[in-house]
DNA sequence: CTCTACTATTCCTAACCGGAAGACTTCTTC
DNA sequence: GAAGAAGTCTTCCGGTTAGGAATAGTAGAG
């Protein structure tokens, strides 16, 4: 009668976010959720995470407790149990990870770019460009937050890894935009282009 | 009565993989899409493949022809129609990408190792070490089978893309491991290691 | 001639997302 | 201090996607 299998992937990663601060609402796991998992994971949808939490509760790897905030107001509080830290524990050492998944859309239509005209794939790099950056800051933020706490020793290897994933993004997408050819106005004409642009044309973007 | 959303990107995806071989079935497709889309994609799985060829066609986007091979056996081939490619076109000017998303089981597996002992940790980045350079391999060899190929211009720059992110994870993880204290062995007293380590110490796994 | 591997497709279940809805609380703003 | 906006907290629903098992014919290996 023993349940065998692991749970999916995300029922650890919430339980994990709870062996971190103590005692949270879904509310507030999903606002954590938000602000860190994201990065290299997904933020779980709000549904998501109470429906984690009623099957971690139910397999005793969560307490929950009825805080009442007012009359008709009850809010759940959850904590990782011993047997919680315990299953985390095992999975974490026992499991196989598997290899990252990466579902990048820029990428996917860049692939189908004969389809397009180059000025339009190059329009759609920098905007791509553009989110990289915002990204970036938010991360960034988050890292600076942490940094040097060591109760947050590992999230902040985890945030500047990721850090250096977006730079490499940043990179990365500088060889391709110098790869393609000029913008908007030549595009079979590759003759005068190649000679001597490389870097510097690319470098200022008009807006 | 008129369908106005967009399908999910992932009949994108499958639609797009038949603007450049023709006439492929479900089968195929499924070999295609494991072989190039799943490395900045999902492969998604057989069913799905499927499911959405079955969708596109009862849209008008791929067209259908029966392949008798013997008796008892036919294979449904499809190809992208006129209609296919036109609104191929349309998604991918009109629509937003979106940033793209990252399912990295190895760095929540990091974010938590406060739960684990350094030894542990270590031996998960390694494992990730030798699957990222496997990977690598597989990508590489992709890259090489379709370089110089004018056709297959935009699939090189993504094969080129994603070359240089697993360059990137592979400079991140050294540098994690790195700054990570020694391994099994000694932990807490950092004095003696740090002064000739660097490459040498991790390279050869035991097993 | 049997076994294994490959081709080809369908079915079922669980995971997951996103939005709507409902209800209460605290903060603004006039 | 009343009205409304914004934030907290949770549930329900429908649709999409993932992934494995089941089925079945075909082709080659020994």
């Amino acid at each position: 009668m023993r349940q065998e299998r692991d749970l999916p992937t995300t029922s650890y990663a919430v339980l994990g976010l709870l062996t971190f601060g103590q005692e949270l609402s879904g509310y507030e796991l999903k606002q954590w959720a938000d602000s860190t998992l994201r990065f290299y994971w997904t933020a779980p949808a709000m549904s998501q995470i109470y429906t984690e939490l009623k099957r971690l509760a139910q397999r005793g790897l969560v307490l929950s407790r009825e805080v009442g905030g007012g009359p008709g107001r009850t809010t759940t509080r959850y904590r990782v149990s011993a047997k919680g830290a315990r299953e985390l524990r095992r999975w974490l050492a026992d499991s196989d990870p598997g290899f990252p998944l990466l579902k990048h859309p820029v990428a996917l239509r860049l692939l189908l770019g004969h389809l397009l005209d180059p000025g339009q794939v190059r329009a759609m790099l920098e905007a791509y460009d553009q989110a990289l950056a915002a990204q970036r800051r938010d991360l960034r933020a988050v890292l600076d937050g942490i940094d040097n706490d060591p109760a947050f020793e590992f999230p902040a290897h985890v945030a500047r890894w990721g850090l250096s994933y977006y730079d490499s993004e940043e990179a990365a997408l500088r060889q391709v935009l110098n790869a393609l050819p000029e913008g908007s106005a030549a595009q079979s004409r590759a003759a005068q282009g190649t000679g001597q642009t490389g870097r510097s044309s690319g470098a200022g973007p008009t807006r």
